[in-house]
This record gives structure tokens, C-alpha cells and sequence, in this order.
DNA sequence: GTCGGCGAAATTGTATACAATGATCCACAC
DNA sequence: GTGTGGATCATTGTATACAATTTCGCCGAC
């Protein structure tokens, strides 16, 4: 099953969208090294088409993009990363409230059968998957507020947050995400406004709260890099 | 003087900008097609470079790109319209208060200056400035506030509502913003966060109820725009 | 042994060439 | 006169070629 970052035409669409798959599900780490020719190589296209996919990926923050030097997977510091979800504080809270009070049946199913994935991939060892699933979950709330263009803020803060994830997790407390999209689900179900919104904006925190986001600088990628450019 | 839409590096950084800016002060009016070759002569560069800043503007919502079709100066729809304005609301309000707990002197100044220059501008004769710098105000604000993420968020709001300006302005009530940005500039300069997020919110209601938002479609640019594509 | 610089290799920036797609216009049949 | 078909043109999509820049290894001087 291809996801939502498909579905978009054009090739190097389809480049953007196998390479944010791929960082979403952290098979591409952060500092990762983007090289055109290589990635054109890879999907069988030219440094041309592969030159829009990496630009529409640094417009999404996922990659950074630096003259002359190319591209990389993106390392938000700790600084973006507390932007990242103080923006998604202030977006995601309201945009599930007027998500709950127009919430239909085929939206709740459709929600349910993201968790329930979720549910599976986590069991089958696949965390990658589990956690682009948990991001489409939030995704899929803003749509259902029926607001595209916070619905494209969200999906790029999520994008952005997956790779904090990947930087800043620490183990323990592993398993709070299905619990709190769960209540969310049944909030919603109910057009239950305001819960919704009180619940997300406290699931909001325990994902920071989770992360570790004291002065330790995220793993430099390569020497170079920690020594400074 | 050269705006703040510039001092990025590259040359496609270097096009987009200056046709941002084209848009901001309503030079190119929503609808105008922007062929690629006329572009790139213009600012004798080649289509790869146009390209480059096209695919750009199109990320923030300025040009519509359609496959095999090319870029126009977007047209938002009146929901895009609204849709922008609520973002504005969710974002722009709870920033100004942060903003004001943190303004310097220094920041104060330049609130000030950008200000007058708009007074300037408006009774210059030059609209198109004025509305531009009465954007570069908010977007101030959510720099103050030392928030990159949702600064990159607001200026692309605030780019699309000079779009929206240009179609659904109406006429009646002219000079509203003054007076409102006046307001905040004193709530900053008092660190009085709660002052500046009321007036922020009230001043993006205005806002919005200057604009002509019902359901007549915002005149199409081309019969054939008009006739379906 | 270490530092500095020179040169080759790798990589990106830009332009151009060619292919593919869509628009336009004119001829021709009805 | 109207509508349809096809050739031509304009424009975009993609690949490739070349220039500019950076990186890296090697060599020599101190």
C-alpha cells in the first residue's frame, strides 16, 4: 500500500515522496548525504528531477540545503525542535476541536484502521512504519477539520518531528502513543470538541516530554560537521 | 532599499524573490501566466534557474504550477481566503503575546521605522509598497517573538493574504491599519503580552471583515480559466 | 612529524538540446 | 455556417554538457 506522499504527479514527485518515506520511517538518518547523481541513479531519473525533489524536500525542512554543497537529511537542532512543537501547540489543539465537531463515520473507520495499523506494525518490529502511521494519524485529524492549508503546516511539522524523534528519543516510555490516540479517536467519535482539544494538547506535551531535549547536541553525522564547516 | 524577501544566496533565490516581491506589491496581479523563457529573459537567466524559483513560489502558495501547463500568479478561492485568515488567527495572536515579553528597544525602532515607511509609501501614491511593508510588520512580530518555524509559517501567510487582498479587497474603510498597528507597536514597547494578543486578534478580524468574502468567484483571469480547464 | 599548498577528482550550478505534451489555426466536409 | 481533423507552433518536461566550486590526497618545506 503506497501512502499520502504519493498520489502527487509529476517524477520528481515521486522522488520527494520515496525519500520523505524513507526519512519519515528512518531508514535515512539525519546527516545523511544526498548525493544527485546518486539518488538519480537509485530511481532511475536525472540530476535534473532529482535537483526539484531535493529543493521541495528542503522547503520542508527534511533536507538542508547548502550552496555548493549540496544536500543532506536534516538535524533540527533542539532549538527547532522546541519550535517545532510550540508551533504544533498552537496549531493542533484548536484543529482537532473543529475536527471533532464535524467528524463523520466513514472518518472515524478510516482513523481506526490507521491505529489499528499502527498496532500492527509496531508488533511486526517495524518501528519506522509505526511511527510515519502515528504521523498520518495527526495528519488526517487536520484534514478531517476540513483545513488544507493547516492541514500542510501539520504535515510538515510532523514530517519535521520524525526526525526529532530520530535525534532526541530516549527509550523509555515507549508505548504512550496508542493510548492517547485512542482517547482522541473516541473523542471524535463523539463530537466532542472540546475534549479533543484538551486531549491532543496533552498529548502534545507527552511527546516532548518524551524527547530529550537537554543542551547535548543531537549525534554529529560526520567529524566534519562537529568541528564545524 | 532592498528587501528583506533577498539576502539569500543563489540565483534562483535571487528570481523568486524579486517575483515575490512583483506580487507583494501587486505589480503581477493574480491569474498572469509566467512563461518560463519570458522569465528567464527578463532576468537573463536560463529556464533552469526560473525553474528553480517557480517550483519555490509554488511551495509557498504565491504561483499555481500545473503539470504541462506552467505557472500563473495563484488566484486563492474565497475558501483559501478564509482558510488563511484562520490560520492567521491560530498562529499571529498567541506569537504577539510572546513577541511582547521579549521586545528590546531595538525592536521597538524598528517596528517604528517600518511604520512611517508605510505612511510614506501611502501617501507616496504607492499602495503596493505600503500593503507590502503593513506585511513586513507582522512578520516582524513573529521574529521578535524568536520563533523561526512559525516566522516561516506567518510569512507565508501573510504573502497569500496580499494575494487575497488583491481580489476580495473592498474599497470602503481605507486606512483600518494604522491605527492598529500603532496599537501593537505600544503593547510591544509596554511588554504588555496580554494587550498584544487581544489587539492582534482583533486587528486580523478586521482584517478579514474588510474583505468581500462571499460567494461570488474572484474574477477569472481567461475565458478559458472561466470555461473550465 | 606537521603544516601549507598544489592538483586531481568529485560534486554542484547553469545553460542548452531534445522530447513530449498541449494549444492554435486553417482546411475541408457536411 | 458549423463542426471536425490534422498540421504547426508554443510551452513545458527531462536529459546531458560544460563551467565553477569544493574536497581530498599528495608532496615538499620547515
Amino acid at each position: 500500500m503506497e501512502d499520502a506522499v504519493q498520489a502527487l504527479e509529476g517524477s520528481s514527485m515521486t522522488v520527494a515522496g520515496r525519500l520523505a518515506l524513507a526519512i519519515h520511517e528512518h531508514r535515512l538518518a539525519p546527516g545523511t548525504k544526498l548525493v544527485e547523481d546518486e539518488v538519480g541513479e537509485i530511481f532511475g531519473v536525472s540530476r535534473t528531477v532529482v535537483r526539484a525533489a531535493l529543493q521541495q524536500l528542503a522547503h520542508d525542512r527534511l533536507v538542508t540545503l547548502k550552496r555548493n554543497h549540496g544536500a543532506t537529511v536534516a538535524q533540527p537542532t533542539i532549538r527547532e525542535a522546541r519550535e517545532v512543537f510550540e508551533a504544533r501547540a498552537l496549531l493542533e489543539p484548536r484543529t482537532a476541536r473543529s475536527a471533532a465537531e464535524r467528524t463523520k463515520p466513514d472518518d472515524i473507520v478510516r482513523l481506526q484502521r490507521h491505529i489499528d495499523e499502527e498496532h500492527d506494525a509496531l508488533h511486526a518490529g517495524d518501528a519506522g512504519r509505526a511511527l510515519r502511521l502515528s504521523g498520518l494519524f495527526h495528519i488526517e485529524i487536520a484534514r478531517i477539520a476540513d483545513q488544507d492549508t493547516i492541514c500542510a503546516f501539520v504535515s510538515q511539522l510532523v514530517a519535521r518531528s520524525s526526525l526529532i524523534i530520530a535525534l532526541y528519543w530516549q527509550r523509555r516510555n515507549a508505548l504512550c502513543e496508542s493510548h492517547a490516540h485512542h482517547a482522541l479517536l473516541r473523542a471524535l467519535a463523539e463530537n466532542d470538541g472540546a475534549s479533543a482539544e484538551e486531549l491532543m494538547k496533552g498529548h502534545l506535551l507527552d511527546l516532548v516530554s518524551s524527547l530529550d531535549l537537554r543542551n547535548l547536541p543531537g549525534p554529529p553525522r560526520t567529524l566534519a560537521e562537529a568541528l564545524g564547516r
